[in-house]
DNA sequence: ATTTTGTCCTGCGAGC
DNA sequence: TGCTCGCAGGACAAAA
């Protein structure tokens, strides 16, 4: 990495920490410039590129074959998309969008120079360095360590999560939210999956069979999976890929956004409730009302 | 101790 | 036309 801007000095904030040190953008181009980015790790809406730091290569030694070319890094970028939170590859010379809060000019051997863009409107969207700590038997960002795997994750366990959700004395919808069970579930694919899976969003946890659980698990994984195959779920500019083009996720909603349309399985009407201050969308034939309210 | 609520932010559309 | 209001979303500190 050779040269970083930040635009907007408020992406280097975090929900707990508003409060931006004047030399924080000074603090994080330094480190960023010239550490190389190798990967990049996502686990739910968090994001990391380990950085590896060590002798640039026209420094450094011929490397033996089989040997470790580099020290497992200790530090990395860390991203959280917040909602509205994006990177796009461009060129240099492509006009800069008004929302972008940071810029990366990236250089790459033999291969012409690109910029990564952080483009984020709304600014709940963060950026910065952290340590990478051990979590669920991965190095994670410390910020990040107690986020669960998610569903597409290869080491993402289903029948631990479904336990460990009923074990938790709350709804289906927040269980499905909550990050500490399973990670990237939003508010969009938690409709969508309970629909598929006919459990009510305010179905008590503790009540609902483990095999309900584990449905609503497995119609989060495979809407996920659907909806990338797709390229996600574009209502607006706001969702897309990091070149610029649209998913269309959004044509194969089931649920969410149709209140007041037939229901596509059973054609009673969909209802829009508020649960935990964000709407849910249910068909009231297909999901069952929990008992008790 | 655990669960719920409010806050951060911008842009857009509805209503006046 | 121009304003205010409510809403959208994820994470987490603060409150209950």
């Amino acid at each position: 990495m050779d040269r970083v801007r930040i635009l907007d000095p408020r992406i280097l904030g975090t929900t707990s920490n508003r409060l931006i040190a004047p030399e924080a953008p000074a603090r994080l181009a330094a480190e960023l410039t010239g550490a190389e980015l190798v990967s990049v790790e996502r686990r739910g809406k968090f994001m990391w590129m380990p950085l590896h730091t060590g002798a640039r290569a026209a420094a450094a030694p011929p490397v033996p074959a089989g040997a470790r070319a580099e020290p497992r890094p200790a530090r990395a970028l860390s991203v959280h998309l917040g909602m509205s939170g994006q990177f796009r590859v461009h060129d240099a010379a492509d006009p800069v969008h008004r929302h972008t809060r940071a810029i990366l000019d990236l250089e790459r051997p033999g291969r012409e120079r690109l910029e990564l863009r952080f483009v984020d409107q709304r600014i709940f969207g963060h950026l910065g360095i952290d340590d990478l700590v051990e979590s669920h038997g991965t190095p994670a960002p410390r910020a990040a360590s107690h986020i669960a795997l998610d569903p597409l994750d290869p080491r993402y366990d289903p029948e631990h999560t479904a336990r460990r959700i009923q074990a938790k004395r709350t709804g289906m919808k927040p269980a499905l939210l909550d990050q500490t069970f399973v990670s990237g579930i939003g508010n969009i694919y938690a409709d969508e999956a309970l629909f598929a899976a006919r459990v009510h969003p305010l179905a008590p946890t503790r009540t609902t069979r483990i095999s309900r659980i584990r449905a609503a698990l497995a119609a989060a994984a495979a809407v996920m999976r659907d909806s990338l195959a797709q390229g996600g779920t574009s209502f607006d500019a706001l969702y897309v890929h990091v070149n610029g083009e649209s998913g269309y996720f959004e044509r194969s909603l089931q649920v969410y956004g149709r209140a007041g349309l037939p229901c596509l399985r059973c054609g009673t009407a969909i209802e829009r409730l508020v649960i935990g201050g964000r709407s849910s969308h249910v068909c009231p034939r297909c999901q069952r009302q929990p008992r008790s309210r």
